[in-house]
RNA sequence: GCGAUCGUAGCUCAGUUGGUUAGAGCGCCGGUUUGUGGUACCGGAGGUCGCGGGUUCGGAUCCCGUCGAUCGCCCCA
């Protein structure tokens, strides 16, 4: 590797292969759930002014205070890479009027920035799958959102990962209880982490999750949200936490998950890996795969009206690094690879190869080398079968369908190979090379 | 932003207290087999040892810097 081709940059990543098709498959599958949940699709700019998410996300964050990439343009704009989808959706919803469809349930996919120190399932450029709910005030919207994250997580095959879902409560439980905690920790400052007396001013929900000892021995003892949830608070949480239950979406409370972005109230969760499972040894110390919760005070902080909305992200790669455990992936080969033998055959093969794709079949060709490189490659293809054809076979309108697998082949007309329709399935092909791997290799 | 470990062929790695021309397996290319793959055997190509500087008669090996990766903290998906 010579120091003059340029590298990727940090934190990013270039995929291929076995990963590549791991992170193919989380997309095609989570398209084919949130059609079933009725969310429509939507497509937002990568890029926002700087002020949508600083207003959004809140600016004592620690992804706005350090870990966005902002730069100017050459109109003097300040700029930001998206670092998260909720801040620019919100922004889509007012600038466009979608309240005109509210309640809209929403979902996209795409690249995420954040300048941050990379490591598994960390990077600077990532990509999330991201529903939202706006507009809806109602438990059940949080109830179907979580049912939909949950049913994703199944389909997928991934399995070792629990809901973790917590409540915030209103703006008041939520302020109340923040004060609560700070008395509380105050009192033990010199006890805690250095990190930990920080948070203390900035952002002492967090001092909750903490992996210090030293702070863990009194998160035990402090004040839960329960104490300072009001009635409506109250029955909210109880409304989605029985909606989850006849849904039949498994989760545990989680009393001091808390979320590190302002605009959460209500409804916070997280699916995390059991611990001691291969999914939390596959993630290492990554381990949120899929979080959100309810923000209804985002759309306010930018300058829009009061508006209800809940919603999750999920993380693709980490997504990805499960299905991979999962065994889910479907191998990508072909049925059929063809084996021209000669300038005739090869011009033929052409036409041949492009009738067989308008008939849905998978196929390829081995166009490089002799005859033993091409069957060597139409085996390393993976494929069941090849098809050999050289001038002799054509001059009488036929091929040679060979079993990779048994060795047995047989000539078939190529007109026979044909015969199915445009845009159908050419079922005569699994019927022609039906018993081919019964019959033994010709000496 | 902090701490630790690590960078040798396309991939996974070996390389002794610093000492000839830096190795293996897999992969790739060719041959044994000019119309038949998987197995076997034979041969070949491919590396300024991440990059830059220093110490030394001599550096893949020791020192410093830098870039990158991995692991933890932090943060989050």
């Amino acid at each position: 590797m010579s120091s003059k081709t340029p590298q990727a940059i940090r934190g990013t990543q270039d995929i291929f292969g076995a990963d590549a098709e791991a992170f193919a498959f989380v997309v095609e599958t989570f398209e084919r759930v949130r059609k079933l949940y009725r969310f429509r699709r939507v497509e937002m700019p990568v890029f926002e002014k700087t002020e949508v998410f600083s207003r959004a996300i809140g600016e004592t964050t620690d992804v706005v205070s350090k870990e966005m990439y902002s730069f100017e343009d050459r109109g003097g704009d300040s700029l930001t890479l998206r670092p998260e989808f909720t801040a620019g959706i919100a922004r889509a919803y007012l600038s466009n009027g979608w309240q005109q469809h509210a309640p809209v349930k929403l979902a996209t996919h795409g690249p995420l920035f954040r300048y941050e120190r990379p490591q598994k399932g960390r990077y600077r450029q990532f990509h999330q799958l991201d529903a939202e709910i706006i507009g809806a005030a109602e438990p059940q919207a949080d109830v179907e959102l979580l049912a939909m994250a949950d049913q994703l997580i199944r389909e997928l095959g991934i399995e070792g990962v629990t809901l973790h879902l917590n409540t915030l409560g209103d703006a008041d439980s939520r302020e109340a209880w923040r004060a609560a905690l700070i008395d509380y920790f105050r009192a033990v400052k010199d006890e805690l982490s250095e990190e930990s007396q920080e948070r203390l001013e900035k952002n002492p929900l967090r001092i909750l999750d903490s992996k210090d000892r030293r702070d863990q021995r009194f998160v035990a003892d402090a004040p839960k949200i329960d104490q300072f949830l009001s009635d409506e608070a109250r029955a909210f949480f109880a409304a989605v936490t029985s909606g989850l239950d006849a849904a039949g979406v498994k989760w545990v409370r989680a009393e001091s998950l808390v979320r590190g972005l302002d605009y959460y109230r209500h409804t916070a969760f997280e699916f995390i890996p059991d611990e001691g499972s291969e999914a939390a040894s596959r993630l290492g110390s990554q381990s949120t795969i899929l979080g959100g919760g309810r923000y209804d005070g985002l759309m306010e902080s930018l300058g829009g009206p009061p508006t209800p909305a809940v919603g999750w992200a999920a993380g693709i790669e980490r997504l990805a690094m499960l299905v991979l455990n999962a065994g889910k992936i479907h191998p990508d080969r072909p049925e059929f690879v063809l084996v021209p033998i000669g300038p005739n055959a090869e011009a033929f093969c052409v036409g041949f190869i492009a009738n067989l794709r308008r008939r849905n079949v998978y196929c390829d060709t081995a166009y490089r080398g002799n005859l033993k490189k091409r069957m060597q490659r139409a085996d390393a293809a993976g494929a069941g079968f090849a098809i050999v054809f050289g001038d002799d076979e054509l001059a009488e309108g036929e091929v040679t369908v060979r079993s990779l697998k048994s060795g047995g082949q047989v000539r078939k007309k190529v007109a026979e190979i044909l015969n199915g329709p445009e845009g159908g399935r050419t079922y005569t092909l699994v019927e022609l090379t039906k018993g081919l791997d019964g019959i033994s290799e010709p000496s």
